[in-house]
DNA sequence: ATCGTCTATCGTCGATCATCGATGAATGAG
DNA sequence: CTCATTCATCGATGATCGACGATAGACGAT
């Protein structure tokens, strides 16, 4: 089921999160990350736990704070979601 | 702005009718994807108007019905906003 | 131990959405 | 014209979700 994968990118303020990790390419606290939104920082680790769930982002505890970064394989998950929906993709047994 | 193309197929139905319209390569009536699901027609004119909006299917009124039908160029459409989104396609005027 | 910092969780509120049944609109058949 | 069929729209309802503030929990520093 792929509907998690496209509903956690289906909010705008979830894709500019990964927007942000994917361009910056290292681990970000979150405080550092709330510093470059809008939204508060409660709203921000509700969105990079559904990001992280979905497997967009990986975490890892430091110390008091936590660093994102992006996960670099959903480059292919997604687009080889897209072709299972479109029936492009030789069934694959998983 | 992709949200709206991933709010698409964040939900499960619309997901399993446009799988449907892909692998059936043909227009189909709406009473005919009816016929193939489990929920309502007006649930089903619902989500066929939003698959619509996206791009992602074409209609056509032909005489009562509409015939509904996948618009191929969505196969290259969403993997190149994940691109976008994951920052390894250059920036393109909109 | 105490304090300050950083993050996650909780509770709430308002908005959005999926679904249904009923109705309306368009068309073809008789 | 009358009726049946097909689809879109409307209104209502319940569920989901994004946002916030407040709070709890973990950690380092002093």
């Amino acid at each position: 089921m792929y509907a998690s994968w496209f509903r956690a990118l289906a909010e705008p303020a979830r894709a500019r999160l990964l927007n942000l990790l994917a361009i910056e390419r290292r681990p970000m606290a979150v405080r550092e990350i709330v510093e470059c939104c809008t939204i508060g920082q409660s709203t921000v680790s509700h969105h990079l736990k559904i990001l992280t769930e979905a497997r967009f982002v990986l975490s890892e505890r430091r110390g008091t704070s936590t660093l994102y970064r992006v996960n670099e394989t959903c480059l292919e998950r997604l687009p080889a979601a897209v072709r299972t929906i479109m029936g492009q993709e030789p069934h694959r047994a998983r």
